[in-house]
DNA sequence: TCTTTGATTGTTAGT
DNA sequence: ACTAACAATCAAAGA
């Protein structure tokens, strides 16, 4: 709970690290676009990137994906986002490392994805400074497909990082 | 009608 | 190194 002793002390460094008390940070920028059918008649200098990956969720977002849906169904009647932030968040304090360690997980090979999208991404903007996209580009953007090695490897469990146990 | 907000924590990228 | 913003969600309320 709110006892924070072993962690403390890894994290001490982080401890120092929260210079922020407010996380009240509450400010995103529009991106919710509902509007397929019909879009503002001012046309937002939005640039719209369909191949610029979104940020890999953290294992705690991955944990409230999962959350969100034990929540709502014992809680069909909550419909505030707000209720399930602050239950998960509390749950998710809760949980022990060895609990987050398959969120952590999952979480890992996001940002294991989001690396190889972003790199995708960042060559792209590269080469559409000079070209945008244009069938001739593939050959740019096609530098390693197949070549890649595909090593899937879900067994990844090297996690002995018990030692949080009330 | 459409846009924004709200609340959580973690991570990412920029300065 | 530190800060700020953003990742999903989804309904309600404001402009």
């Amino acid at each position: 709970m709110k006892n924070a002793k072993g962690k403390g002390a890894a994290r001490a460094s982080k401890e120092s690290l929260k210079p922020v008390d407010d996380r009240k940070v509450g400010k995103r920028k529009a991106s919710g676009k509902p509007g397929r059918s019909s879009a503002p008649k001012k046309e937002k200098k939005a640039k719209k990137d369909p191949n610029k990956p979104k940020r890999p969720p953290s294992a705690f977002f991955v944990f409230l994906e999962e959350f969100r849906k034990t929540f709502k169904a014992e809680n069909p009647n909550v419909k505030a986002v707000s209720v399930v932030g602050k239950a998960g968040g509390e749950k998710w304090k809760s949980l022990s490392s060895a609990e987050k360690a398959p969120y952590e997980s999952k979480a890992a090979k996001r940002k294991a994805e989001y690396e190889k999208l972003i790199k995708a991404y960042d060559k792209k903007q590269a080469s559409s400074a000079d070209d945008e996209e244009s069938d001739k580009s593939k050959s740019e953007v096609n530098d390693e497909d197949d070549a890649s090695g595909e090593e899937e490897e879900e067994d990844d469990e090297e996690e002995e990082d018990d030692e949080d146990d009330d």
